[in-house]
RNA sequence: GCGGCUAUGGCUCAAUGGUAGAGCAUCUGGUUGUGGCCCAGAAGGUUGUGGGUUCGAGCCCCACUAGUCGCCCCA
């Protein structure tokens, strides 16, 4: 067939799907300008290195999702997987740490991770990102929660769900993990081949699994939120105090564990319907211990990170149309080779004075550009042929009733400017 | 990395193992300078790739590739 074709997991967005991101990116600027959000753009490409120690090194991203290869300089270089290691490495760098805190920022732009496509899920994706640094008060966890929320309720989105829950800290999470360990160990003989790894490699992810078998066991499994150091028990209570009293409807899901290594405390999700299986439209947390781990100071953080290419899934399902691309109300047809050097000077005035216009080239028939004109909804058509250039005026036609008035050449503009 | 389903013009799909078609879209004409509706015509395919079975394969078998949905995991 076709000799070239893309790289699976990687999408061509074609004109029906333009629209919507549009749209989208359009919602985003005016809800990160409404929060008091500063925009960054770090490189598509950072040294391997910088994500296996940020995001972790036995994690299925760094494991066996990332696109990772050596440059013509021999150094090691992968292709972003997430935002939120490189956004840390450039605050590190720049010494954004004499910036007013907390630093609050935004991003958005393609990641990339080589796993198997599917629904809502491609191995180059673009996610809208934020990022803020510098503080620990449970407040801003809530903050980064509303601001995701404002902006979906400003996409349209109805239906969603938000659920929280902490995942400890350095103190608290080791012996929560033991806890488990020794809870589902009693039951290794009923667990499924596929928690029976989880529970010798990752204990945390029985909590997600999705095996039938594992269900009733999940029922009386012991909650994290049950074994908190106080620091963090603290904080999540704050958490869910300050989520009520801005209403912010939440569900306390224990189960929810992800997969990067650096979260502490709060983590949270926001699922939507109509994504099939891959349902979490936005999904972040806390981690106050990965700056450090980068090599800066002390510094806590939180974010999320939330999938562009889900909205327009989700946004699609819920039947929300964005509004119709611009295109210019106005064509400019010719009749002959003296008359088109008329018409195309007029275009060119009309793109100069902001109305716009497409010209059809190809000295095609006059009922082909007329027909061109039509396809593209044009309100008005200027029609300039040999007798309109004898007398130095155009006639515009009237696409909607097909009334056609003379206009001086040097009115053209102005005449338009009133109608449109 | 694993599994189910799928693969025919640009798109959506037909074609008892026997000459690959339709609709839509595109272009042209029906009007020496007039769009939408209608009519006519043209262009567009080595049936995803490679093997095999058969007198003969779009159709049956195998492998690969890609798509899709799911698992793992994640946005």
């Amino acid at each position: 067939m076709t000799k070239y074709q893309r790289i699976t997991g990687m999408l061509d967005v074609l004109f029906d799907d333009q629209p919507y991101w549009r749209y989208i990116l359009e919602k985003i600027r005016q809800t990160t300008d409404l929060f008091g959000y500063n925009r960054i753009d770090t490189p598509l490409l950072e040294q391997a290195n910088l994500f296996i120690r940020g995001v972790g090194e036995g994690t299925d991203i760094v494991e066996k999702e990332m696109y990772i290869f050596e440059d013509r300089d021999g150094d090691y270089l992968a292709l972003r997987p997430e935002f939120t290691a490189g956004i840390m490495r450039a605050y590190i760098e720049n010494g954004m740490h004499t910036l007013p805190t907390p630093l609050r920022v935004w991003t958005v732009g393609p990641l990339f991770r080589h796993e198997r496509p599917q629904a809502g899920r491609y191995r180059q994706h673009s996610q809208f990102d934020i990022e803020v640094i510098g503080e620990r008060d449970p407040a801003v966890d809530v903050e980064v929660i509303s601001l995701a929320w404002h902006l979906f309720t400003r996409l349209g989105f109805y239906g969603l769900r938000l659920y929280i829950n902490s995942t400890g800290c350095p103190q608290c999470k080791p012996k929560y993990i033991q806890i488990l360990v020794d809870y589902f160990s009693q039951f290794a003989d009923k667990l499924p081949p596929n928690d029976q790894m989880r529970l010798k490699k990752n204990p945390l992810r029985i909590l997600d699994s999705k095996e039938e078998a594992t269900q009733p066991l999940l029922e009386d499994a012991p909650h994290i939120t049950d074994h908190l150091c106080e620091e963090c028990d603290t904080h999540f209570t704050k958490l869910k105090g300050y989520l009520e009293a801005i209403n912010r409807t939440y569900i306390v899901d224990y189960r929810i564990v992800r997969g990067l290594d650096y979260y502490t405390k709060t983590v949270f999700e926001i699922k939507a319907d109509g994504l099939g299986s891959q349902d979490t439209i936005c999904g972040g947390g806390r981690y106050d211990g990965l700056i450090e781990e980068l090599g800066g100071q002390p510094t806590p953080g939180i974010g999320f990170g939330s999938g562009i290419e889900r909205y327009v899934i989700a946004l699609r399902h819920l039947g929300i149309t964005p509004p119709e691309e611009p295109f210019p109300k106005v064509t400019v047809s010719y009749l002959g080779e003296i008359a088109k050097l008329e018409a195309l000077k007029l275009a060119e005035s009309l793109r100069e004075a902001h109305i716009g216009a497409q010209f059809t080239p190809g000295d095609r028939s006059f009922k082909a550009q007329l027909k061109a004109a039509n396809r593209i909804n044009a309100k008005f058509s200027i029609i300039m042929g040999e007798n309109e250039v004898q007398v130095g005026q155009a006639t515009v036609r009237d696409m909607e009733n097909s009334e056609q008035t003379s206009v001086k050449l040097t009115e053209v503009v102005h005449w338009l400017t009133e109608r449109l």
